[in-house]
DNA sequence: TGTACATCAGTGAACGCGCGTTCACTGATGTAC
DNA sequence: TGTACATCAGTGAACGCGCGTTCACTGATGTAC
């Protein structure tokens, strides 16, 4: 039957952030549609009533999963101002608790050699939280010139995303807190 | 019809190269057997008298990819003894070669997500072919003690994993170079 | 404000397709005598 | 060394299954009068 506006709008956004998770969960391909719907509390045929693909449903959660990283970031680095704040954020990004958090944590972790293969839409989304999560960082480096803020914040980000992804992948887990560690204290002399 | 043994080595052979190729090429999941078993010139019935599943396969392939690339890095390294061998190995890790050579490149970076994900063989073959990786690193920071420079490697390589898996992701051409220029400058201080 | 009707969110079943895996069969290889 | 036969690599078709997508249907919502 059909729904309030408002309650469409949810039920989207509800479906939207179920398959940020399930994604993040088992991967792309991995995740069927009837599994995302299922997870949102609802039955795949009403797939196609929000969106005209699993290619857009992909950007879509890609954004959303990006967005909350980025928030949950500023979060984390914002409240201690005048502290370390880059330290901060190597320090959570770099976390076992972000290693173990398959559900939530970056996406760009968690989807990163598949991402590489989706199409522009959701690699620009990718791009975009990447961006955003780099300025973050780039703030916290005051007291360099912007530009070289920013460049440093993008090697400190992409080197701790490969971390955390070797640190998930090693069957050893000495090693895998290992790789963690000497990105942490690799970044914080940054 | 029954093959002989030289045959039936070489055919296995074969098989892992080429699912080692398909797999880099287009991710695990969305490789199947018979697109393996085609560009090993093989129908895909024969593919059980070879492999007791698709995930050992997976693994086989994994620890040849790794390799291969294990066999490149320490050709390019050593030729060169006395120069700089680690700069030599993290501008070739880092080219724009390595960026777009999909079919051929490190597995940690083409399949880095989908591995995490995968079974403990297929994961043990990424460790054992990234500690090799680190070794290899490792012995081209002579000023260093093996332990630091051991350390020192590890960063080094999962930098430069998430370095290269950034640049695929990215759908900017100008950042995608500036994330290898940027990780090529940090880690040449090392 | 009340009524009649078009809209459309969600259901559940179906579509064709390709997946991983199995199997009967073929015929050259390798072995036993 | 020569012959008879068991082995088994590879083929091609089939298995059940779940995929992404489509569709007829239901019935509450929102709109037009």
């Amino acid at each position: 039957m059909k729904r309030s506006k408002v309650e469409t709008a949810e039920t989207r956004r509800r479906i939207v952030k179920s398959a940020a998770a399930e994604f993040r969960r088992n991967g792309i391909h991995a995740t069927g549609l009837s599994e995302v719907m299922a997870a949102a509390g609802l039955t795949q045929g009403g797939f196609y009533r929000h969106f005209g693909s699993k290619a857009q449903l992909v950007a879509e959660a890609c954004a959303e999963g990006m967005e909350w990283v980025t928030q949950l970031t500023e979060a984390t680095a914002c409240p201690d101002a005048g502290k370390d704040g880059l330290g901060t954020i190597v320090e959570s990004f770099l976390a076992l608790e972000h290693r173990d958090n398959l559900l939530g944590g970056c996406p760009l972790v968690g989807l990163g050699s598949e991402l590489a293969r989706a199409d522009d839409d959701a690699r620009a989304a990718a791009m975009d939280g990447f961006l955003k999560l780099v300025d973050l960082i780039a703030k916290q480096i005051p007291k360099a010139k912007p530009e070289t803020a920013r460049a440093r914040a993008i090697f400190a980000l992409s080197a701790m995303i490969g971390a955390v992804t070797m640190s998930r992948i090693v069957t050893d887990a000495e090693l895998s807190t290992c790789i963690l560690e000497q990105a942490r204290k690799h970044l914080a002399k940054l």
